[in-house]
DNA sequence: ACCCTCATGTAACTTGTTACATGATTGA
DNA sequence: TCAATCATGTAACAAGTTACATGAGGGT
């Protein structure tokens, strides 16, 4: 399937960029929905060059120092346009560790559950917290077709998935 | 991290079964955090027989087949008990196709947009509907320390993610 | 006879993580 | 001058998917 390169070709769509950049936008909102280390973009990135679907400009950064500006070709954004529109099956609910631990819970006595579950509370409230405050950050919501629409949907939805969690980790501990 | 491993681990701790056993809990209950195909799981049982944390006896099924019926061992309980105690720091946010399409919702029109999260809030309502019968079949809730505790709490904590993402595409329809 | 489910495995490949490796730029 | 950030890559490994491969059991 690829994602990886749809979420780059995405990216450089909207301005070129060096790997590096992409890197920080994935540790920044696309966190939220997906992510990918340099070591793994690095080589996607020479892959996707070889395939004609985007293409590199060296500049120089102070005396020395070369960065690959990269930037969309037309098969690039053909490519890209078409993948969007696919409206594929519902993939496979993602894993998740704390929910396992959960589903075990008949081999832990009530003050280690509760430990577990008020522990696991603190951390996705201090998310939740942070998440909303970068909500909060915009002044109003921005409109379809804008690039900031994009961003703002998914933002809220991140935020709307942490409170899910929350009440439920609330139901959890008033069955303590 | 190993996660499969003590996936397997807590299946098998319930009480014992085949490989087989094991890969039909993973598409069901196991379905809404977990889950691993058949050539993942028999290599894996494979490993934790050699480190001595399961054990398997031959049973005879009909005339020939032979069918490996796999237990926990003593140092398995304890390697469980141990991990299932661990407070981690939160994973990396789930990755999810459909919001990265929608956080590039710039390359569609308003009518492909709507396309795209009408079907998708089809699929979840499906998946919503399937879980909540599922929890409907409870005549009550079980108790803490039960094995079907954990069970409930986390096909409870699968409807209210669902219901969350039908919530946020309803937002999504209503902005167009 | 035929089909579905039970039952167990391996091989090749893709995806993602951790660690290794290097060096320039910028601001305090 | 020192530290944080900018900048790019590779190697080894772990995790997960798809395809290949085989065959018995049970019900119609």
């Amino acid at each position: 399937m690829r994602v990886l390169k749809y979420a780059i070709l995405g990216l450089l769509n909207r301005h070129p960029m060096t790997g590096y950049d992409i890197s920080k936008e994935f540790d920044r909102d696309l966190m939220n929905f997906w992510h990918a280390k340099h070591s793994q973009i690095y080589p996607e990135l020479k892959r996707l060059t070889e395939e004609g679907l985007i293409k590199y400009e060296v500049q120089i950064s102070g005396e020395v120092l070369e960065k690959k500006v990269y930037s969309i070709t037309k098969e690039g954004i053909t490519d890209l346009a078409q993948w969007l529109l696919i409206a594929e099956e519902l993939e496979p609910t993602p894993k998740d560790v704390f929910r396992l631990r959960m589903y075990f819970s008949e081999n832990m006595n009530q003050n280690q559950l509760k430990a577990l579950i008020k522990d696991q509370y603190e951390k996705r409230f201090a998310k939740y917290q942070f998440l909303k405050q970068r909500l909060d950050e915009y002044s109003h919501e921005p409109l379809i077709g804008s690039v900031e629409f994009g961003d703002y949907m998914v933002l809220l939805s991140a935020i709307m998935r942490e409170n899910a969690y929350l009440d439920w980790l609330k139901i959890c501990l008033s069955k303590l």
